[in-house]
DNA sequence: ATAGGCGCCTGCTGGC
DNA sequence: TGCCAGCAGGCGCCTA
């Protein structure tokens, strides 16, 4: 579920009330078999650990503990990571319990879907080769003008696609994918080398645009998703596109469209995000299939 | 290089 | 009311 708005409000819910406590013990409560790679062995090299930082890397949260070990979370789709009483009832679903050094308040992991994973990494170094093995992209709000340029020069894939691909950009999902669009005024089956440099400045800019206004209203809740304090979003209140097929569009009126795009559910307005002339064979095309 | 499909899971919605 | 297909914000793997 969470991309990267919601993963940046666990974090900031989180930082300030985890930094420099102790996780006293950790507590598997899931028979599952977790697709969450927490094993056994890792609760004695958390337990007793002060939690040094809270820190996000593209839909990555990272728990550094002291030791210089990173517990790394994952939030697939319906992830929670949640900061709560001890006394509060256990939610199903929910498949581990870190107890903090006064035993008052639980850090708590509660995935249904069970697409989210924890992982202990031993130290930095581990970490930093696991996003380097996986590629992982550069953050949205740093992307360089001209590593963005040519990524997307250098590509025949829908912009859909790109934006979606974690090597490109590290962060962006299928809601914010379809919202930059949307504010960028771009087709999604538009190509990449369909843009100019103009174009592609302009898209660089709306992802950023639109992900630091969904920060400001603590992500989108949709199903499942709360912050680190347990509270929802409020984004989904403001979605142009999104979840909004067969409603006007918000800026010119034309009814927006909902088409399968690279795998995943694609919304945007047929009149206002348009193609630029080279873009045209792409576009005629996926409107032909109609 | 790229598209498309599947699988991993559970829960909700809409159509009949 | 009940049943069931289809769908959901992620991601990795496979094939063509």
């Amino acid at each position: 579920m969470p991309e990267l708005p919601e993963v940046e409000t666990v974090v900031r819910d989180l930082q300030p009330c985890l930094t420099g406590r102790r996780l006293a013990s950790v507590r598997q409560t899931s028979r599952h078999s977790l697709r969450t790679r927490w094993r056994p062995a890792w609760n004695a090299a958390v337990a007793g650990q002060r939690v040094a930082s809270v820190a996000r890397r593209g839909k990555w949260i990272l728990v550094a503990l002291e030791n210089g070990s990173v517990l790394v979370v994952h939030l697939g789709m319906t992830g929670q990571l949640t900061l709560v009483p001890a006394a509060t009832a256990l939610a199903d679903h929910t498949h581990l319990i870190f107890t903090l050094d006064d035993g008052a308040e639980q850090l708590r992991f509660r995935d249904i879907r069970r697409f989210g994973s924890v992982t202990l990494f031993p130290n930095r170094q581990t970490l930093e080769d696991h996003f380097t093995a996986a590629r992982l992209g550069p953050e949205p709000f740093d992307l360089d003008a001209a590593y963005w340029r040519q990524a997307l020069a250098g590509t025949k894939r829908s912009l859909k696609a790109v934006l979606l691909d974690q090597q490109v950009v590290a962060g962006v999902g299928n809601i914010y994918a379809d919202e930059a669009l949307f504010e960028a005024r771009l087709h999604p089956a538009l190509r990449g080398c369909d843009l100019d440099a103009r174009a592609a400045t302009h898209l660089r800019r709306a992802i950023a645009t639109v992900l630091r206004r969904a920060i400001q209203r603590r992500g989108s809740s949709i199903r499942n998703y709360v912050g680190g304090s347990g509270l929802q979003g409020a984004y989904q209140n403001e979605f142009r596109v999104y979840g909004r097929a067969g409603e006007p569009c918000p800026r010119c009126g034309a009814v927006i469209e909902c088409r399968r795009l690279a795998g995943r559910s694609s919304h945007f307005c047929p009149r206002c995000q348009k193609a630029i002339s080279s873009q045209r064979s792409a576009v005629s095309k996926s409107n032909a299939d109609r």
